[in-house]
DNA sequence: ACCGAGTATGGTAACGGTTACATAGTAGCA
DNA sequence: TGCTACTATGTAACCGTTACCATACTCGGT
C-alpha cells in the first residue's frame, strides 16, 4: 500500500520478523511453511506493497520465463491474430512475449537476436519470410529454442510448423480451372517470385495454366498502377490470385472502379483469410491458412522439444479454400457494369 | 562462434587476461580502456561468443529499460499501427517493448499489471478502454510512469495523449447533415452507449438529429441481426455511423447484400482509418484519428515527464473526416449511381 | 626533481532474490 | 525410552554485472 521506494524481501522478512528464506517459500509455494506465518508474511507482502524483483529472481534461477515472437511487421494483417493466439499459448504455461518486428531490414534481424539472447530468453519462435536462411549462422548459436512457423517444411535444424503453400495453391488452381478460367495473374513480392515457390507451382499445376507473376513491391501501395498494367496486357475475363488478403482486396477495388464485374469478368482470390475478407464486396474468396494454429503448435513444440537441440519436430497445418463470391462462374457476353 | 554453455564476463576477462571491470568498461563504452586493451577484448567477446546478461545489468543497475504497453486486443484493426509506432518509437529510444492483451479481463488487467512491476517496467503506456477507471488505484502505486493514450483528455492524475472523439463525432454529424440524411444510426459496444459519450454527442450536435444508439456485443459478430434490426425499425434513406471501422464494413456488406444502394439510399461512416477501409468497395468514409501520433507522443510525454510522478502533462490530436465513397448525396428515385 | 592531471587497470562490495544445508521441535511407534 | 520421519525455520553462498575506490604509470610544466 506505500508509496514505491524499493521494497525487497529483506524488508518483508524483517516486517513479518521471519527470514528471507521463509518469505521466500511463502512467494514460491513450495517448501513448508506455517499456516501462522504464511499468513504473517502475505500481510506484510500487502501492506509494503512488495513484488519480487524479475531481474534477481532471474539471475539467480538461470530463468527468463520469456520467450520471443519475431515477426516482419504487425501491420500485415496476417500477423494479429497469430500474435494474439502466441501470446495466449504463452501466457498459459507461464511466459510472456517480446514481440519483434524486423521490418525485413537485417539490422534489426540482428540487434534483436542479440537482444534476446542476452535476455536468455528460453525459447524464440520465428514467423518472418527468409529470416531463417538470413540468420541460419546466428540461428544455431542461439541459446534458446527455436521454432519456426510458417517456413517450409523439412527444415532439418529447427522444428517447424508449416503450411502446405503448395496445397494451397493447388486448390486456388484447380477452382479457378472449374469456373472457366483460362487466364490468371499471380500477385506477389519479389520473394514469391523466386523459383518453384510453392504456392505459385501449386496454382499453376492446380489450374493447367501457366499463371502469369506480377511483381509489388510491397502490399496495398501502388495497386493502382498494377491494375493498369494488368489490363494493358490482357483483356477480361482472367483471374487474379494475390498473394495475401489485402493485396487481393485491393486490386479487386481497383478493378471493380474501372467498371468491371467481380465476379463474372474477373475473379480474384486472396490468402490467409483476413477477419475482414468476409465483410468486403464482393466477399473474398480465399485460403484459411490458421494463424492461430500456428501460435498454438509453435508452444507445442517449443515445449516438446525442450533443451535439447538435437531434437527437432514438424507440423503441418493444411489449408483450405473458402470460396465467398468474389470467384464464379464466367458470364458469356462482355457485358459491362450498367 | 562457441557452443552456449553460459559464457559470463568472468570468462571474457580471463580468456583476454583483463579483468571483469575492464571487460564491462569496454561494453558499456564508458570509463578509460586503452585501444590495444579494447581490442583484445572486442576479440574475446566475439570469440567466446558472450552476451551480456540483461538479468544481471538490470539488478545491478537497477533500470530495465523495458515499458508496458497495454491494449485491449491486437486483433482490433486499431491497434497494429499503435503498436507499431510505439515499439518504433521506443526502440529508437532504447527500451523494449512488453505487449499485453487485456482483453477487458480484470483478472488478467491485475496479473499484467503485477507482472510489469515485477519486471520494474521503466513505463507503462495503456490504450485501452476503461482500463484507467477500473485500476486506478493500483496505477497510482504503479512503480513505473503512467501514460494513457486516447483516453479522454484532462486526466488528473496521469499523462494522456487524447483524441477530441466530441470533435471527430462533430465532423460526422455535419457531413451526414449537409448530404441530406434525417436519420442515423450509431453502432458501439455497450461502453459507447454510456451517458454523454463524446462522440456520439458530437455526431448528434453537429448533425442536429437525435441519432439512436444500437448496441452491439463485440465488433463484426452478429451484424448480420443487426442489419435486420435496423431495417425493422427504419426504411432508407438513413446513415449508419460504426464506432470502429470493422464494425462500418461489416455493416456495409450486409445492408448491400439484402441490395441497398450505398451510397444513394444509405450513407455508412466508419471510424480509425483503418488501411483496409479505402481498399473496400465503396470506399469507407471514416474519420482519421491518427495512431501513430500516439505511439509518437506516448514515448514522448513518458520522457518529458521523467520520474516525478507529480509532472502531469496532455497531448491532443485532432481528428480528421475522410470523406470517401460510402456517404454520399442521397438519390430522389430508386436508381443507384450512375 | 617534483607535482598534479589525465589515463589505464584491478579489487571487491553490492544489487535482490533462491536454495542447499543445518538446526530443532514434534509426533508416531516399537 | 529412544529412533525415525516429518515439519518449520534460519544461515549464508551464489547468480553476473557494475561502480566505487585504490593503485600506478605517463607527461607537461615549473
Amino acid at each position: 500500500m506505500a508509496r514505491n521506494t524499493n521494497i525487497t524481501i529483506r524488508d518483508v522478512a524483517n516486517h513479518a520478523g521471519v527470514s528471507t528464506a521463509t518469505v521466500s517459500r511463502v512467494i514460491s509455494g513450495d517448501g513448508y511453511v506455517s499456516d501462522a506465518t504464511r499468513d504473517k508474511v502475505e500481510k506484510s507482502i500487502k501492506k509494503l506493497g512488495y513484488s519480487p524483483s524479475y531481474a534477481a529472481q532471474s539471475l539467480r534461477t538461470q530463468k527468463s520465463t520469456v520467450i520471443g515472437l519475431i515477426i516482419t511487421d504487425i501491420k500485415n494483417p496476417f500477423y494479429p491474430e497469430l500474435v494474439s493466439s502466441v501470446e495466449e499459448e504463452a501466457r498459459n504455461r507461464g511466459y510472456s512475449l517480446i514481440l519483434c518486428n524486423s521490418q525485413e531490414d537485417i539490422d534489426r534481424e540482428i540487434a534483436y537476436l542479440d537482444y534476446l539472447d542476452s535476455h536468455r530468453t528460453d525459447g524464440l519462435l520465428i514467423c518472418a519470410p527468409g529470416f531463417a536462411t538470413r540468420q541460419r549462422k546466428r540461428l544455431r548459436q542461439f541459446r534458446g529454442t527455436v521454432v519456426l512457423l510458417n517456413e517450409n517444411a523439412g527444415d532439418a535444424e529447427f522444428s517447424t510448423v508449416s503450411t502446405n503453400n503448395y496445397q494451397g495453391g493447388k486448390q486456388i488452381g484447380s477452382h479457378l480451372k472449374l469456373i472457366g478460367h483460362r487466364k490468371i495473374f499471380y500477385l506477389g513480392t519479389r520473394r514469391e517470385s523466386e523459383d518453384g515457390y510453392p504456392r505459385l507451382q501449386g496454382v499453376r499445376t492446380g489450374s493447367g495454366i501457366d499463371a502469369k507473376f506480377i511483381e509489388t513491391d510491397d502490399f496495398g501501395d501502388d495497386l493502382e498502377g498494377l491494375a493498369e498494367a494488368i489490363l494493358q496486357v490482357s483483356k477480361p475475363p482472367f483471374a487474379v490470385v494475390g498473394h495475401n488478403d489485402v493485396m487481393a482486396i485491393s486490386i479487386m477495388h481497383e478493378l471493380m472502379n474501372r467498371g468491371f464485374k467481380i465476379p463474372g469478368e474477373i475473379s480474384v482470390i486472396g490468402y490467409d483469410d483476413i477477419e475482414l475478407s468476409k465483410m468486403v464486396n464482393p466477399a473474398l474468396t480465399t485460403v484459411n491458412q490458421r494463424q492461430s494454429q500456428f501460435g498454438k503448435w509453435g508452444m507445442d513444440l517449443f515445449e516438446d522439444v525442450g533443451n535439447d537441440k538435437r531434437v527437432v519436430k514438424t507440423r503441418e497445418v493444411t489449408p483450405e479454400l473458402i470460396i465467398r463470391d468474389s470467384s464464379g462462374e464466367l458470364v458469356k457476353s462482355g457485358k459491362g457494369k450498367p
